[in-house]
DNA sequence: CCGGATAAGTGAGTTTTATCACACCCGGCT
DNA sequence: AGCCGGGTGTGATAAAACTCACTTATCCGG
């Protein structure tokens, strides 16, 4: 129940940031909790708060005025999030979708920005996990536009394991139960045509269900079909 | 040929920096001189530099194992550019194209690190200005994957436009004579298709050609196209 | 145990986008 | 002039993806 990252789950986060430095941050955050359902920001709502998850689960979505819908990302223990980039007038151009019931660590930029003016070495880390927050967007972008939606949705499986899958021998469990509507939202293509590709993907035995969980059987085939440059799970990640 | 902004062309990278913050970049970084068709970093590389743009053109592209390309950013003077997501042991996921003969100033991220860690004020500028690309690419995300391949070009257009257009009366020029090519590899198409579309747009005289240049003269008609939220120059841009 | 809600699955038809093949244009070179 | 190379323009066709309409499965509450 703190910043700091607990052997129960290893952070996902990263680590980028030394205990020292985690309690730093922990020194100016405030805890909330967020019910399933329930909305951290909307797009145009005022950007001036970064979020830890403590415990739960937020999706940062964009819906367009047309009724499509697209999932960005999807944080869960441990995971920072927020928009950082302009201390000051800046609004959020997504939204934050709190997806499980939460308990957060709220950070105001005005008091990060002091403690990051008086830490060196805090401004220095925190330079890193912007980076690679950054890049995972950018190969996400890579996978999404190259390979055709088979690929996106070879790429986000390979995320999601990566992200919070369990080994099972050969088998990765994802333990999350993702409707069809939902992976669609991840890769901008329909509910039928994931429908159609995973059914694909269960004919030749590449994944399963079980117990209405998503396990991938042959993750290299998925890596193969979306030209999979086997970058580490901290950027290769959902 | 400083890194301070001229009043010659009022410098794209958003004026995050002061000009003292500036003057500190500028007192780390040495000048480089490289000709068009060059590299500055392949992919593998080690990212152990940042750099920016005196005068020239650079862009970062992505190229697959099976040939095709991608064109993430077109960067140009005052622009600053550089993967920095661990101070150490960080390799580059991008090539970096020089397309212009350009004058660069190369900072080392060693020297940067320290200069970041003495000055409280330009740490949290160098935050605002990674917090600025990464949402370039995030909304750039959105553009490219929500509205077909005719959205994903309109968004460029209007990208381009934002960053290096002219206005010209009602019309904008864009000062780059890009091909085809070029233009599907910015949103993962075939030439073909671009050309179609080019031509389209031609037709009901949303653009137009002059000298093998790119005029756009609807411009509200293409952001209709991309659902284009109108989002601030600093964002919306290559 | 039944009815309603939500998600999965699927077929048929259409639209979008890519592929292939080739003609054309134009500037530079010999 | 003639040729070459790189870029443009376009038709025919094929593949990918979406849309619509509908059936089936599953879960949950009364």
């Amino acid at each position: 129940m703190t910043l700091e990252s607990t052997s129960s789950h290893p952070h996902k986060n990263t680590g980028v940031f030394t205990p020292e430095n985690l309690m730093k941050l922990k020194s100016i955050s405030y805890e909330y909790s967020a019910s399933a359902g329930s909305y951290l920001y909307w797009e145009g709502d005022p950007a001036d708060k970064l979020f830890y998850i403590i415990e739960g689960q937020v999706r940062i979505t964009k819906a367009t005025d047309d009724g499509k819908q697209l999932t960005l990302y999807i944080f869960q223990n441990d995971d920072l999030f927020g928009q950082l980039d302009s201390l000051q007038d800046s609004t959020h151009s997504f939204n934050a979708e709190v997806t499980e019931d939460s308990i957060l660590g709220i950070i105001q930029l005005r008091d990060l920005e002091i403690l990051l003016w008086q830490h060196g070495d805090l401004a220095v880390e925190f330079m890193k996990w912007m980076g690679l927050m950054h890049r995972i967007t950018q190969t996400k972008f890579r996978d999404l536009l190259l390979f055709g939606k088979p690929g996106a949705l070879c790429s986000v499986l390979i995320r999601l394991s990566n992200s919070y899958g369990e080994q099972h021998g050969e088998h990765i469990l994802i333990p999350l139960r993702l409707t069809n509507t939902e992976l669609a939202e991840m890769i901008g293509a329909t509910r039928e045509s994931v429908n159609r590709m995973l059914a694909e993907f269960k004919k030749q035995d590449i994944i399963q269900y079980e117990d209405n969980l998503l396990i991938i059987k042959d993750i290299t085939y998925l890596r193969d079909l979306c030209h999979c440059e086997n970058c580490p799970g901290t950027i290769c990640r959902m």
